[in-house]
DNA sequence: CAGCATCCTGGAAGATACTG
DNA sequence: CAGTATCTTCCAGGATGCTG
């Protein structure tokens, strides 16, 4: 064992990469937005604040480990707001905070680009699938 | 067996859940671009055409099979184009499409959102794990 | 109502070896 | 050089049951 093993060396240079990765902002946002859920999520109080549930009801699909989770992460990233009252049964409603808001803007940027472009996109596919 | 069971009743709700989202585009542009390594290449190639091996050796951390992947789903979907020169070796060079560049450009607004507001983020999150 | 804890699986992605 | 083929690992995310 005098020498570094693969799995060493692939541990070595992992440690690189991420360490480089992770001062990179543009790596961050993409590890905050390439989340469906997180963008289904954003864009529907983007519609104003809501109740757990009411977005549990609107992001149709979404298991409640994936809607706590990514709630509890935009609320971790001031993103979104979480008010507590203290009703029996509680009631809890999420916002956008202003953080929020703004990148929620950004991202309505790339949903008109999808909305543009994706016919094209389409186009493409089938004709490479045509091949 | 007469009812529905459970995981009946889920796969009914699984399958109208994709019917719906499929059909959404803001769902199709998430699938393209919630993906790392697709944000990191097109960036590489926001500066101009390169070959493979450039490719790979720029996005540093990324596997051949990723790559390869990642670049044939680029050029099916019409976003890159794949030009092979007939050399010995061969060479293949990459290249932005107008679709591609154009969609770059929008991932832009949300890389500048990402400098701008990082910090803001970073202090969210320390304020939240200091609870 | 709005969660938390636990178990479990499919598929994404990495390692490795080979080739026109 | 620019891939393909194959094996394997890993973990995000779904299912399920319980609770303040």
């Amino acid at each position: 064992m005098a020498t570094k093993n693969a799995a060493q060396q692939r541990a070595d240079r992992k440690h690189d990469y991420d360490a480089y990765l992770a001062a990179c902002p543009s790596r961050q946002l993409l590890e905050r937005i390439s989340n469906k859920w997180v963008v289904l999520v954003l864009n529907e109080l983007g519609d104003g604040p809501a109740r757990y549930s009411e977005i549990a009801r609107v992001v149709a699909g979404v298991s409640q480990k994936m809607l706590t989770q990514t709630l509890r992460n935009l609320e971790r990233d001031g993103l979104v707001h979480r008010d507590v009252e203290a009703t029996v049964p509680v009631t809890v409603t999420y916002s956008l905070t202003e953080l929020g808001s703004s990148l929620l803007k950004v991202m309505g940027q790339l949903k008109l680009w999808a909305e543009d472009y994706m016919p094209e996109v389409f186009a493409a596919r089938e004709r490479y699938d045509a091949l």
